[in-house]
DNA sequence: ATTGGCATGTAAGAAGTTACATGATTAC
DNA sequence: GTAATCATGTAACTTCTTACATGCCAAT
């Protein structure tokens, strides 16, 4: 594993900042509050929380428990700290490579009977409706934390990046909806 | 190579149902046509064209050429374009890993002035106008080409999957400004 | 003169996924 | 009793990207 553009690096150093976690805690909240734009798994987190270690960015520290594995804990380090800023100070480029295996159908679609499609709408509209729920559960609890929060917070980053999820579901259930409809109307 | 859950398969198939091509013409193709939801590229194309032939699912003919590479035109067999059904008819499992670097800065702002995060912001504002604009361009023409054709179209994928595209591309855009506006309204 | 388009390909490496291995605890 | 959760890790594999190699033609 070479340093290089290892987005999960800049992803966990993140995620440290928020409190020491270890590498399950890392993959759990990635799901739980990340899902919507980003994805972590085990078999990247190990490896990588380790090489974090060995470049100083990090450091471990191992937590017993009874009847269970021991949690090793990841704390941030200022250098880590120092990197991780490093990164966000860096221009992102614009990076348009989103396959969508739905799409894709969606484009061949001719060469298939018309039922079939809108079969296959109406599942992804279910998904997407699912999703949107999802993410609208963690608005509202989002929300709630923010207004329990008598401190006026400066900046709500992480409610703006959950805007832009729900945006995104938003615009693709319409989407999705126009789209049976116009199929429905066909011959 | 192995067969597997390989996606660009389908992706060329597809595409061989639209005209025989080769495997600079299908790279070319995705760039015009299929950019907002779909890439490939030369390093994927080359073997799996070659694959495919060995599958029977394509044929290749040389094309000679004065003073240039001979072009080598793969046309779709009966045999690729019953695969390519098989797999359409397939239902599709909904994917969401679409990893986005530009929220994952969004998510971790806090460690990093105000104004560099404005700064970005402006950035992919850039980006995704353009993108849009762009997107907007190609369907003019495809609803221009659609009006030419005197016979009635059965179905109009294509111009359904784009308009995803225009649907994303603006829901982004609308978050873009908003999040631009509330930001810049920050003390 | 030099950039961009036409045209095909390979090697090497980075990134990401799946399957496996282990094993206790808790909830249904 | 069976599934889910807690917890860490590796091996093998697939997928995808970057860089390299070659060389002519047309346009600026």
């Amino acid at each position: 594993m070479k340093r290089s553009e290892n987005k999960s690096r800049y992803a966990i150093l993140g995620m440290l900042t928020i409190a020491p976690m270890s590498g399950y805690d890392l993959k759990k909240f990635t799901e739980k509050s990340m899902n919507y734009f980003w994805n972590e798994n085990y078999a990247w987190i190990y490896p990588t929380l380790k090489q974090l270690e060995q470049e100083g960015l990090v450091v471990s520290s191992q937590e017993k428990q009874e009847g269970r594995p021991d949690r090793h804990l990841y704390t941030l380090t200022e250098q880590g700290r120092a990197e991780l800023r490093r990164w966000l100070n860096e221009p992102t480029v614009f990076h348009e490579t989103p396959r969508n295996e739905h799409l894709l159908k969606m484009f061949f679609a001719d060469q298939v009977p018309l039922s079939i499609t809108i079969e296959q709408m109406r599942f992804w509209r279910e998904a997407l409706q699912n999703m949107l729920t999802s993410l609208e559960d963690l608005d509202r609890q989002a929300s709630v934390v923010a207004l329990e929060q008598k401190v006026p917070q400066g900046r709500p980053y992480r409610l703006l990046a959950l805007s832009y999820g729900l945006h995104m579901g938003r615009a693709q259930l319409v989407w999705c909806e126009e789209t049976i409809a116009k199929l429905e109307g066909l011959p």
